[in-house]
RNA sequence: GGGCGCAUAGCUCAGUUGGCUAGAGCGCCGCCCUUACAAGGCGGAUGUCGGGGGUUCGAGUCCCUCUGCGCCCA
């Protein structure tokens, strides 16, 4: 019987939109929630970014962890692998601005009739609340999101499509919020008042992504202060801002300046403010650097933050948000002289200001010299046009070791609890933990994004008591404080004396990433789902987010439930371009991968992409994209010739000493790509599975060829086709996770059912079948056939040219295994005469036949 | 300035606790219409394993050092 549907011409046209439509229908990937912890495996998938645009980079790291993911289920696990959509923070709220044509505006009500302009403006932007610009997020990015799934199912991702998040979708603002309210209620989080770095035209905080260098002119003033043991003796610093000296805390010079270590310790005193301030020392402070002694003020640039932070230094503001110094005097600033001075630059901008301080030093006769011109680097927000300023704003942190000392080794020590892949990966997070200086630093002043689920109650006058939080009940998250009332308040209260205000900030994209495992879960909304998949079995990411992403879902996990949130983390590398640079879309170097999935298939781009070892950045290259289709195909042909020879079963008698070495070496083969996998080093079962398979399709198939084909020799054929079956039908699976289509398309042709939930090949089994038989067989006669072909070759006849006679000399162990072999080397050979003669390695000498024609 | 990684054939890369003459594919050259595959097959040539030093019977592999490149942090 032929058990076999072998097309005529096997091709791969077709087979992803044939077999992506077949697993979804059959639910090939749908997670059976009744199993237990212990049978799963579950992934945490990184959310990719939803900005609308797609590259090659995207289809690299998340074919690396599909093929661990088909593995996996394979080995009999259920793979918990969802989908989530990263359409949370600034690019999406950018892209909403501009393809509505709208703006956020928080204290507005929402609106549930509203409807976006039919004609946007980007110069007339409509204002509107801050529920209603989410929804409109939530709008466009699902388009965006159409796309990726596309993309992910043409790839042939096997992910569970009913198991998707959205980081800005109610259940990721929920399970922030409610993470966020945990932690406050433990005392995690916390608000306070830092230095923020602040564009004072935007009037909002800039992130560090958003920094930009620009050069401008700048000078130095030499300015004198007064030590405090004796007033006639001075300390010069050189400044070019000196419209900060009332903000001035200290001053600072480095601790081997011999020129000042006498003055460390004491105190000296500002010119024209009078106010009395340490002297101090401090590694970063630099000896070639105008006077080599500078002073520290709250805060001229971001040296003076570390200064402040690591001393231990007051904090002396004197410039608002609208970058104008503050028009109050400050407490600090006691002597009536000084507070004469101070109401002289009260309310001025810090240009202004700085005419009139240094005009009061002239005066005072504190400067010395003339202004000495330089230029210098200085901050900017990439879209301002004012330097950027240092102002301190009240903000939410997250605690995360950079102040405590014992719950930052809590968290080294969870860092080496996680098995990374590659395991130098490990010294990179701590590192970063190691060097932590600070809390993290969880609130954003945007529209966009998770609320921070509070509310303050606002004193008789109308400001805010922000000691008084009010915070939901955690049954009625998620809730956005700009629209929803805390419990106890009429809503006309809002922004009332007497009544209550909303946090206005949201949190950092972090905050909710830093949960993705629990969003995914099911964490507090579904705790069935929740116990069966965490923690979760494998964290997938790039290297360079191992400080933010990896890092907060460590702290988060460790705060939460005081365990780690994933048992491993598996690191991909970079895509890199021809020319070793990063593929980035601004650099303009990206792929788009629907492209290459069209010219080569996905089993071929997924080829390409899995032979990029684990955390290695690799280059972009369409040649591997050529093997991995070329590879394929050849799995289609071989099949087919295996198939046609009707070698479907593998219960024959395997009697030939050729087949059981075959056997013994696939054993071999099986078992270090298993070991392999184990490891999370999918580029090295894929290594290993595809040098065995091109040396059983060049030589092994061609070597028993005959034998199959032969009706005389029945148990021989036997033998060759049980062989054949078995080999076809491990290498199948061995090949599943990387070329999921093609081995798809095989199975099919003599299986029932998919592949993707057929067992894992076991050696062991294999191995039983292979009896006595010898792995080095299998190289011997691939060398001996080899030489065979070469001297038909260098003779420039056909392969099937006929062998009058051919001598193989060999080692005696060579000759023993040769010999057992010799019927399937002389028919493959077309050798009508073999024998053997004893040499040191495998050498063959033939004398050809006459040519007949 | 600190940390991590990389450097092997013209190209892209393997090379596992040190072990026979350092491998694969692409590309190149030659041959073969061969009854699974000519969009294929078979065969061939190609190396100062970045430089220098050390440990060892033996080093691409371990140690030191220098050079170049990448990334992260300051």
């Amino acid at each position: 019987m032929t058990g076999t549907r072998v097309p005529e011409k096997p091709t791969l046209d077709g087979l992803e939109d044939r077999w992506a439509a077949a697993w979804d229908q059959q639910g090939s990937y749908t997670f059976d929630r009744t199993k237990t912890r212990d049978q799963v495996f579950s992934i945490d998938t990184p959310p990719p970014t939803v900005s609308g645009s797609l590259h090659v980079g995207h289809v690299f790291s998340y074919t690396h962890t599909d093929c661990m993911a088909r593995y996996k289920r394979m080995r009999g696990y259920e793979v918990f692998y969802p989908m989530g959509w990263d359409d949370n923070g600034l690019p999406t709220e950018r892209r909403v601005q501009n393809f509505y044509g709208v703006r956020c505006d928080p204290s507005l009500p929402y609106d549930p009739d509203f409807s976006p302009p039919a004609t946007p403006d980007a110069k007339q932007q409509v204002a509107i609340s801050r529920r209603n610009f989410i929804e409109l997020c939530e709008q466009l990015t699902v388009e965006d999101e159409v796309v990726f799934e596309q993309l992910w199912r043409r790839l042939g991702l096997s992910i569970d499509w009913s198991q998707t998040y959205q980081t800005i979708g109610a259940n990721s603002q929920m399970v922030s919020q409610l993470a966020f309210l945990r932690n406050l209620k433990r005392g995690e989080a916390y608000q306070a008042e830092a230095p923020t770095l602040w564009d004072v035209t935007f009037r909002t905080a800039v992130a560090q992504a958003e920094l930009e260098d620009r050069e401008r002119p700048g000078a130095y003033h030499r300015i004198g202060f007064p030590t405090t043991l004796d007033p006639s003796t001075k300390v010069f610093i050189e400044t070019t801002r000196p419209e900060l000296l009332a903000a001035c805390v200290a001053l600072v010079a480095h601790p081997d300046d011999e020129r000042y270590q006498p003055l460390f310790g004491t105190t000296v005193t500002s010119p024209i403010f009078g106010v009395e301030v340490p002297v101090v020392a401090h590694q970063l402070a630099d000896p070639e650097k105008g006077s080599g002694i500078a002073m520290i003020c709250t805060f001229g640039d971001l040296t003076d933050v570390i200064w402040w932070r690591e001393l231990q230094l007051p904090t002396r503001p004197i410039i608002g948000w609208d970058g104008r110094i503050l028009p109050e005097t400050p407490e600090w600033i006691t002597t009536s002289e000084a507070k004469a001075h101070y109401e002289h630059i009260a309310g001025a901008t810090s240009h202004t200001a700085k005419e009139r301080v240094v005009a009061l030093l002239n005066q005072s006769g504190d400067i010395v010299g003339e202004p000495r011109e330089i230029m210098h680097q200085v901050k900017f927000f990439e879209k301002g046009d004012k330097p950027l300023e240092i102002v301190t704003t009240r903000q939410w942190y997250i605690s995360n070791g950079g102040r405590d000392p014992e719950l930052r080794a809590e968290l080294v020590k969870r860092g080496s609890e996680i098995r990374w892949h590659p395991a130098h990966m490990k010294v990179r997070y701590e590192n970063w933990v190691e060097g932590l200086n600070g809390d993290w630093l969880i609130s954003r002043q945007r529209f966009f994004g998770v609320p921070i689920p509070l509310w303050y109650r606002l004193d008789s006058e109308g400001n805010p008591i922000y000691s008084e939080i009010m915070m939901p009940e955690e049954a009625d998250l998620p809730i956005d404080p700009s629209t929803d009332t805390p419990a106890g308040f009429d809503p006309q209260s809002r922004n009332q004396p007497g009544g209550f205000m909303a946090d206005p900030d949201v949190m950092d994209t972090w905050a909710t990433s830093s949960l993705t495992p629990q969003i995914a879960g099911g964490w507090e909304r579904d705790p069935d789902l929740w116990a069966r998949v965490s923690p979760v079995d494998v964290r997938p990411q790039a290297h360079e987010i191992i400080r933010t992403w990896l890092f907060s879902t460590v702290v988060r996990s460790h705060l939460e439930d005081n365990r780690l949130p994933f048992l491993n983390a598996a690191i991909s590398g970079w895509i890199l371009d021809p020319d070793r640079k990063k593929m980035s879309k601004s650099k303009g170097n990206v792929v788009t991968p629907m492209g290459l999935l069209d010219e080569y298939s996905a089993d071929a781009v997924r080829y390409w992409a899995a032979s990029g070892r684990p955390g290695t950045d690799t280059a972009f290259d369409v040649g591997q994209m050529k093997i991995g289709r070329r590879l394929a195909i050849k799995l289609l042909n071989a099949s087919k010739f295996v198939l046609g020879l009707d070698a479907t079963q593998n219960d024959a008698a395997i009697s030939e000493d050729v087949d059981k070495a075959l056997l013994a070496q696939l054993a071999k083969t099986v078992e270090q790509a298993t070991t392999a996998f184990e490891d999370f080093n999918y580029a090295r079962a894929l290594e290993v599975a595809e040098s065995f398979f091109w040396n059983f399709t060049d030589d092994y198939v061609e070597l028993v060829k005959v034998r199959a084909y032969s009706e005389t020799d029945v148990a021989g054929a036997a033998s060759a086709k049980a062989a054949l079956a078995t080999t076809l039908d491990a290498l199948l699976k061995l090949f599943a996770p990387f070329l999921p289509f093609v081995t798809e398309e095989v199975w099919s042709w003599w299986q029932e059912g998919t592949i993707h939930r057929s067992p894992w090949p076991s050696s062991e089994a294999i191995l039983a079948l292979a009896g006595n038989g010898d792995a080095a067989m299998v190289a011997d006669v691939s060398e001996a056939l080899s030489q065979i072909r070469k001297s038909k070759s260098d003779a420039k006849v056909s392969m099937r040219a006929v062998i009058e006679s051919a001598v193989i000399s060999a080692s005696e162990d060579q000759n023993k295994r040769l010999q057992l072999a010799a019927k399937d080397l002389s028919s493959a050979g077309s050798i009508q005469s073999l024998t053997f003669a004893a040499g040191a390695n495998i050498e063959v000498s033939v004398v050809l036949a006459a040519a007949t024609e």
